[in-house]
DNA sequence: TTTAATTCGGATAAAATTGTCCTATTTAAT
DNA sequence: ATTAAATAGGACAATTTTATCCGAATTAAA
């Protein structure tokens, strides 16, 4: 797996709030975790470890509730939502897992893995959090099964 | 990450003992684990699963411990010992968690990963068990902290 | 000012993964 | 036969990840 659920869960999310601050529309967490099918509380616990990353925005109270703001609809990438809750990324640590791993003291494996990385960490800057709710908004692409 | 834990010292695992068979020395549970650095206990149940998966081989009593066959040193690749411990592989699964994902209904980020994915597939069914341990043997790469 | 809708966050629980321990079994050598 | 060295595998423990629950705090509207 290349995300934690956790992650699957917050990238859904975030796509979807997207969607929604497109038209300046914000969103609950009963709403959210309904449109991506996710379990609510924890979804919840997910939401507030990105607001925290200053990826999305909380409102909070009557008519509260999730979005995020125009300049971060251009600004997110795929990225930052999977840094934010996964923390390091695959790109910095060995594939088998040893601690020192380099190109001077390489595993087994570092050359062949070391190009899959390479473009598996530029895809991923290269994917804005606005183009995917796009794709979803025009029936491209869905966050839940139909 | 990539590999679960268990894979990762299944792989380490698997390049020592072909390491080593490849000189037709045979090597038991505790040089294992104590040559690529990983918890005894755990890692024997690791290789009970590729010894089942018929990856390795093992011979029990005094004397005994792992070993792999000539054949297999050849035969086996990368992807073999990654699908016998950690099942499933990521190039099947949807990347966002989508029990339905497929080109007909794709997740939003569907198309950036179906490139990575099948470059990735493609170089794990073409890393060689027998070049890995080749590369350890000749010291162009190790399997723990030197 | 009261109420209802909402996020926040701490405590806890459940499940999966990682890791340990111990006994049984096997086998070569003495 | 006995012994020592090894894997096999069941039971269990620790840790991490996933998930739930509930009360506190916040806020807009009535």
């Amino acid at each position: 797996m290349i995300f934690s659920k956790a992650c699957e869960y917050g990238i859904r999310a975030s796509v979807y709030i997207a969607q929604k601050s497109v038209s300046k529309e914000r969103c609950n967490i009963k709403d959210i975790s309904k449109e991506i099918d996710s379990p609510e509380a924890f979804t919840a616990k997910i939401l507030q470890t990105l607001v925290h990353a200053q990826i999305i925005q909380s409102v909070k109270g009557a008519f509260g509730g999730f979005e995020i703001t125009q300049k971060n609809l251009r600004k997110i990438k795929l990225i930052d939502i999977a840094i934010a809750i996964d923390g390091t990324l695959y790109d910095k640590t060995c594939v088998l897992g040893l601690k020192h791993c380099s190109e001077n003291q390489p595993c087994p494996v570092h050359n062949q893995f070391k190009h899959i990385k390479k473009d598996l960490l530029c895809m991923m800057q290269n994917t804005h959090l606005l183009a995917m709710s796009t794709s979803v908004e025009a029936g491209l692409s869905c966050l839940k099964i139909a």
